[in-house]
DNA sequence: ACCTGAACACCGTTCAAGT
DNA sequence: ACCTGAACACCGTTCAAGT
């Protein structure tokens, strides 16, 4: 007796996955991270399993949908902080470090994040948590709202235009593309562009990752801080 | 004798301009105000003009070209501040001002340019004082430059995340796309999501723009006076 | 329940040809 | 210099039909 998956990989050398939603959701993914988002197509992934594109019209009702589906699977895998560790401002940088970590697992993908951050329940975990903080801090119903958005919007740039990404275009022509730029910047005439020569690399590099997250966490952290102590000198 | 014009307008009713690379570009920009980016289609485009789809290839090389070309447009209008009035953290907002008020005629099309930012005159004026701000207050090459980036891309979010802009979608649909999604936050349970009930409106919608862009350019530069203070204090 | 074939209405783009 | 016709290789999607 020959099991199901003995039989597919007998009749098909290439063993293609068995066609599922997860599996079409999975494929689309990694399409996005080699090719970048605009190589996912329907038929690209009936390509890749071997089957007509309208089969995958029965795991997925339309490319939308599809891609819907895309941005909730990057956001399931945020293990939301406790309530109890994320408070203050070190509860914000919390949740803009678990959402970041996220996002750069899919770098080109993170406006498919973006548009289902409030309909899924990981992305509404997070930003119903940032809002208790912001509210917590004194902030009103529109600030904190604004703030909230400040913070997700901070994280996915972050993770999108981080310098040297240039998650739009398929991964070998990544480097190519990202030195044609720096030496465009280093061209510039030195008398009328002096900083953007001398920040030319800089601005199209970066150098340690850890380092970029962390101060641009700091730059949105450090920023509500003092927008919260100019409300108390203020309001108080 | 008829002038070149007159004829035009007697042969065609419906008036279309003369085909030009200009008027191509403002086409583009108009459907995509109107009816989202993904509207913008070379077709498209010729069809409006009454003309073949493989006319407009004499006036713009391809479609990538043409993209860029409405990107420029946008950045193009910007009248950049002299050197003698940006000065300081008060330079910043000025500068984060007059690329908002540019961005804000195309919400839509952001991205566009986003990624001329860098490549036109326009943007690269702003982008060096930007610079020249950041290294004056004594930040680092590299901390100017993600500051620099950090100041362009808060005026990009700014705009094109603004709560209820909606400009991905046709202009006739963004009520009752609008209208949906604050649904959705009102009706969502309120024990596990207080914070987001209650801020369902503010999240979702827009009363006050001027506030919003003026609180959004401030939370920036309360982050970069805040790490500015730091700097002296840690390196002083 | 799950997949295919044929067809439709869209894309961008090339290339030779017209005026 | 500026535009057209025909053709090609792509899209997403529907619908009836197969197993």
């Amino acid at each position: 007796m020959i099991s199901p998956s003995t039989r597919r990989a007998a009749a098909k050398p290439n063993a293609e996955p068995p066609l599922s939603r997860d599996a079409v959701v999975d494929r689309g993914l990694a399409i996005a991270d080699t090719e970048g988002l605009s190589g996912v197509s329907i038929r690209r992934i009936a390509q890749d399993f071997g089957v007509t594109p309208m089969a995958l019209y029965w795991h997925v009702k339309n490319k939308d949908e599809l891609l819907d589906a895309m941005g909730d699977r990057i956001l399931e895998v945020i293990q939301i902080p406790s309530e109890q560790t994320a408070l203050g401002s070190d509860g914000l940088r919390q949740l803009l470090s678990v959402l970041i970590d996220a996002l750069r697992r899919h770098p080109g993908c993170t406006t498919l994040a973006q548009a289902r951050i409030l309909q899924c329940d990981t992305g509404r975990q997070l930003a119903e948590q940032a809002l208790r903080i912001l509210r917590d801090s004194g902030f009103s119903v529109q600030q904190s709202s604004n703030l909230a958005r400040a913070a997700l919007q901070t994280a996915l740039v972050l993770v999108a235009d981080r310098p040297g990404a240039e998650t739009a275009v398929p991964e070998e022509e990544r480097d190519a593309v990202m030195a044609g730029k720096r030496a465009a910047l280093h061209n510039l005439p030195a008398d009328r562009f002096p900083n953007l020569v001398e920040c030319a690399d800089s601005l199209t590099d970066c150098p340690d990752e850890s380092e970029y997250y962390a101060e641009g966490i700091e730059l949105y952290i450090a920023g509500v801080q003092s927008l919260a102590r100019r409300r108390v000198v203020t309001a108080g």
